[in-house]
DNA sequence: CTTGAGCCTGTAGTTGCTACAGACTGTAGC
DNA sequence: GCTACAGTCTGTAGCAACTACAGGCTCAAG
């Protein structure tokens, strides 16, 4: 049953290809209350609509800029209340915001003890390196 | 039975509090093979000396830098293997290195995209919000 | 009518821990 | 010596956020 067939009307594999999103990813979603259950055949196969494309593509897209599963639930909350201000989502980005770029900070500190560290390295066939001394060392 | 007594003999408890450590990861680090399996007393306590608390610092401070236990598992067998030479240590590192680089990059993207979106944000209580919005768009 | 793709369910695996239950040991106070 | 309590032991289950089966059903095409 192709996509293209009966308009908007797909099974799990069709909303998977339409979303790029993992097959079994939906099914989790939906087990952990992020994607509502969807209506079923009188077989029991799943049947998606547009509702359930835009609800996965707004999961997918708050997972990429790395909002938690809990955070996405906050803005779905958002959403579905209907009551959302944008005060509210404001705060919420802003908190995230700030996660991310303490993430960014611990990144780089990281990153600069391993480029100092790989810049004392001779390269050589020597058996003594730096790097494995910096890591034993206590750093205290 | 405190640290001081009997030199550097230590429990598992010692062993936590003298490196930071949590007492149980010291376990899980063992059974997944990257401590030693220590000896033991008669009733079976464990007993560690200089030589697991330093693997174990260095263990610690290589997963603070972001090194995930199989890349750790690879620079310990470098050192056990006594074989280790400054330029495959440097390799790995230089590995690692490129991978915290493309961490960073990825956060700095998601930062500047939640920036530009909280930013539209009039932080007003009016219900319609851009950075909803921006979540439910494609993206594409 | 058979073949094969696609769907269903439940469950187990992943990574790197963390936490618990229930039993045992070791030590200090009385 | 006895009791209390802290510390240790083991195995197992839980966390996030998926991913990947196994074993069975359904559906459409040839």
């Amino acid at each position: 049953m192709p996509d293209h067939v009966s308009g908007k009307r797909l099974q799990r594999a069709g909303l998977a290809r339409r979303t790029g999103c993992n097959l079994e990813t939906i099914r989790y979603y939906e087990k952990i209350g992020m994607m509502p259950d969807p209506p079923r055949t009188a077989s029991g196969y799943r049947v998606y609509d547009e509702i359930h494309i835009s609800r996965l593509r707004f999961i997918l897209r708050a997972r990429e800029l790395g909002f938690s599963i809990e955070q996405i639930r906050g803005l779905l909350d958002l959403v579905d209340g209907g009551t959302q201000t944008c005060a509210e989502v404001n705060e919420r980005t802003e908190q995230h915001l700030a996660d991310v770029r303490a993430k960014i900070a611990d990144l780089r500190r990281i990153e600069k003890v391993l480029a100092a560290t790989a810049a004392q390295c001779s390269g050589d066939d020597v058996p003594e390196c730096p790097v494995l001394e910096a890591l034993a060392s206590q750093g205290q």
